[in-house]
Order: structure tokens, then sequence, then C-alpha cells
RNA sequence: GGCGCUAUCGUCUAGGGGUUAGGACGUCAGAUUCUCAAUCUGAAAACCCGGGUUCGAUUCCCGGUAGCGCUACCA
């Protein structure tokens, strides 16, 4: 790639996906260079070869001809393809040109045969050379077209498995021709199936995560992302088997299992997997944490739930809060969790409509206020003596289950729903303690403001 | 338009001339829980269509259809 940041990046990328290479632009290696902008010699001397040989010819056809031919090849129904004007010229003719100063570009000549390979997934591949015109190996601004630098370079690099997505079953036999020119034996080809998208359109940008970085962003171990790409494509000989080590994959992939459908991405299962790693993937709980946390504080600084001075302080806050989300594996998001412990407004609580009932309800007003006088003492509440009180009520006014805590949990987190009130209390009284610029009210504060809201 | 690739539950897939067509995600139901999740148990859910070959095709062959790709002085 041109820019040093985009080649940083890419190779960032693959690092933290797990990749790693023998040799490469980072590293070095018998074969260097490694970047094609410094190959630049190496492509000019082939093609020389190539055009000494008879192989290869100048061809100064303007992008404009090429376009109006390709145009008239559509129109009358014919597979579009370089007419081979060029081919025709004299040596002796081109080189008059270039020398004037003529621009070219260099092509390859396409004999009339079949390309024929072994492909490792498709098995026996056939193209006719009816189909292809003659290629353009280096463009006339300098620069080596893709089919070209990748012949050479793999040649010299010694490359003896090609492995790629099956969009390029099509170049395989102008990349097949070159070698024939050259003389050289052929690596080995493998056609991947396409990954698309769920609408079964090609995966892209608009489908949201196709960048290494965005699943990072999204909290997708590699380790999952390595297993599910596998799965994309390749199963077990056990037909079963879906959740692999590395050793296995490394011991158990093979080629042969590779089918060629084509696979529509599954964000959802990648998410599974994902939780599957992160519950048994060697990840102890600070580990698991850590995959969150920096996430979680982000969220609650950006949205102005706490200052950044803040953060140090409420540390142990986080951590519980991050394990909340860890508990249900990621079913409770960070906007919930976050509205929960700071967003607390008796007044709304008391008026909207699921949760209206229980500051009307005869019975949740009775178990309320029975609660709050059990608690009103309370500065700093326990879970355990939370559960003491509510049994407490549950003796005096007979209710329980249901009825003792919904009526509980609306009134001090003021949603029908959540997360264990275990987890919450301890959060609340902890929350309160702390001095913070947008203060967590205590589980009595909040009973408090609900009485006075409900008029209990 | 031409050429190519592909076709098993909604999705990823196993399988293969005779099978109750297997597994996983997701979905739904039940259990559990103060609730939602999580968890556990269970259920529904598929061989693209038409022809041929065959005693028998979802499986093999041909055709169609659909999806995708290529059709560049992009990679």
């Amino acid at each position: 790639r041109s820019e040093a940041r985009f080649e940083t990046q890419l190779l960032e990328d693959l690092h933290w996906f797990g990749l790693n290479w023998d040799e490469g632009p980072d590293k070095g290696g018998p074969f260097a260079p490694y970047r094609q902008s410094e190959r630049h010699e190496i492509y000019t001397k082939y093609a020389t070869q190539l055009i000494d040989q008879e192989h290869a010819y100048h061809c100064f056809c303007s992008a404009e001809q090429l376009e109006a031919e390709r145009q008239e090849d559509l129109k009358a129904g014919r597979q579009p393809k370089y007419s081979g004007r060029c081919r025709k010229l004299l040596r002796v003719e081109a080189a008059r040109r270039i020398t004037a100063g003529e621009s070219a570009s260099i092509r390859l000549k396409i004999k009339p045969s079949a390309f024929t390979w072994h492909d490792l997934v498709h098995g026996p591949t056939t193209i006719s050379s009816e189909v292809i015109g003659d290629p353009i190996l280096v463009r006339s601004d300098g620069h080596p077209a893709y089919n070209y630098a990748v012949v050479i370079d793999d040649h010299l690099m010694e490359i003896t498995h090609v492995i790629r997505g099956d969009d390029h079953i099509s170049n395989t036999p102008r990349q097949l021709a070159l070698y024939q020119a050259f003389g050289w034996e052929p690596p080995q080809f493998a056609h991947l199936s396409t990954i698309l998208g769920p609408d079964r359109t090609r995966l892209s940008k608009r489908h949201g995560a196709t960048s290494l970085a965005e699943f990072r962003a999204r909290h997708i171990l590699p380790a999952a992302l390595r297993n599910y790409l596998l799965l994309l494509g390749w199963s077990h000989p056990d037909g079963k088997t879906e959740k692999l080590s590395q050793q296995e994959m490394t011991a158990m992939f093979s080629l042969d299992r590779v089918n060629k459908s084509p696979a529509s991405f599954d964000m959802a299962k990648l998410e599974w997997l994902n939780w599957e790693y992160l519950a048994s993937g060697g990840l102890d709980h600070e580990g698991r944490l850590n995959v969150f946390r920096e996430g979680f504080i982000a969220y609650l600084t950006s949205n102005h739930y706490l200052e950044t001075g803040e953060v140090e302080k409420v540390a142990g806050l986080i951590d519980a809060m991050v394990d909340i989300h860890l508990d249900s594996k990621g079913r409770t998001r960070d906007e919930d969790l976050a509205r929960l412990v700071f967003d607390y407004n008796a007044q709304a609580v008391a008026q909207a409509g699921e949760t209206r009932d229980v500051a009307e309800g005869e019975i949740p007003r009775a178990v309320l206020k029975a609660f709050i006088i059990k608690i009103s003492g309370e500065d700093s509440l326990t879970y355990e003596k939370f559960r003491q009180a509510a049994k407490s009520v549950q003796q005096e006014t007979g209710k329980k289950g249901r009825d003792l805590f919904h009526p509980l949990r609306v009134a001090v987190t003021g949603a029908v729903s959540g997360p264990e009130l275990e987890k919450l209390i301890p959060i609340f009284e902890e929350g309160a303690r702390l001095s913070l610029a947008r203060p967590i009210k205590s589980t009595a504060q909040r009973l408090r403001e609900f009485s006075a809201a409900a008029g209990l």
C-alpha cells in the first residue's frame, strides 16, 4: 500500500488476529524487498525478457479506443476482449515510437489453448483462452499490473500454494499463461468461496464489521474470530465439533474439507462463539473484565455519567458493572447499566406506563410502605440487610415472590426488569458513598424519593 | 450481453444411491429466577425446479432457475 500508516495498520491488525509470518516487510527475509514499490526493477527486468522472447509486446492503444471497442463487443453480445491490434506491430516500429516519447503498456500474448489446473478446492478446472484478451502486464505509467506482479513475486519467493478468494478464478488462466511464458512451474491453486453478507450480497462496508479493527472494537476475541472464520466453509471430520483450540485447528485443517459454496456471515453466531471463548477460552476473571472495561469507561465518560478524573475513584464500581455485563453474556447493554445506576427519577417511575401500577396498586404500596419503615434508618445497606428486611415484610404482609420483589425492584431501580438486585444494591450503596459530580443514589434514597412521588 | 462459480433447516454446515437426513447459531416452548437475561430441558425447521440413469434418487448425469463473481492500463 502506498501510505505508511496503512501498512502499519494492516500489519498490526494481522498480528492482533494471530496471523504470523516468517518473512515480510516488517521482518525482512531471504526474498526481500517485500514491498511492491521496491521491486520495480525486478518487474521491469522480467518484462523486458518477455518482450525479447516475443511473449509480450508494447501496446499503444488509448484508453478511449479500448473502451469504445469494449462497448462494441458488448453491444454485439460478444465477450469483450482486447483485439490484439498492437500484437502485429513490428518490434523496431514499437521501439521507434517509444523513443519518440509515446507511452505504451506491455501486454502478454495469449496463445489459443485451454488453461487447466487442479484446484485444491474446486477440483479440475478448465478455462478456454478464447475468453481472455492479452492482459496488461505493465501499465503505460510503468506500474506493474496485479496479475503480473503476483506471478513474478510468487515465483521468486518460492510460493507453493496460492489460496485466495474464488473471485480470482478468472485471473488464474492469465497467471498460468505467464508461468508458461516464463517456463516456470506454477504453484498449487485453491480458491475459497466468497463471504456474503446476511442479505446474500458480497460482504462490504455497509454490512458493518468487515475489517479486523472493527471486530476488535466490538470486543471480538481473535481466537473466536479465527474459529468462526474457519467454520465458514470448513467442517470438522466428525461433522459436529465446532469449537477448536488453536492446536486442533492447525492439526485438523485440510483443504479437501473446504466447501465450495458461498457462505453468509452470521454475526449472531460469531457473538455466541465469542462468549464461549470469553467464558472458557483461558481468560481469568480479570482478563474478562479487561475486555470490556475500557469500552465501558469510554461510554460513561463520553456520555457524561462520569468525569474523566473520577474514573480512578470508581474503579470498583465499574468492575462491578462490567461484571453484570459479563454475567448476562453481554445482554445487559452499557446504556441500560448506566441508566440503572446513574439515572433515577422517582417522579418518572411513579408515572410511566410500565411502572405506574407499583405506585398506584394497593398491594405494592403496602409492601413498599412496610419495607421503607424497615430500612429507613439504614445509611449503608447490604444485600443481606435488604434481604432480611424483605423477609420481615413478607411475614407482615403475607406477600412473597413476585408480589414482594416486583414493587421493590421497580421502586429501587425504576425498571420492571434488569440485573439481579443482589448485584445492583451494592453498586448503589458504594456509589452513594462516593461524592461524584453526578451522584449515585443509595437504595434508601431511592425509596424515599419514590415514597414522596407516589404519596405513600 | 458473454464467461465462470455455487445450490441440504432462516443462517453455518455433516452426510450420501435405500438414513427417523446429523450437529451448531438463531427462533419457539417448558423448568429455574423477584424480573429480563444467563443456565438447563425440549420442539418446530431443509435436500431449488424439470428431465434422465437406476428396482430405487436429496445424492450420479443433463437442462432450467436463482444467487454470486469475473468481464479494467483495480487488486
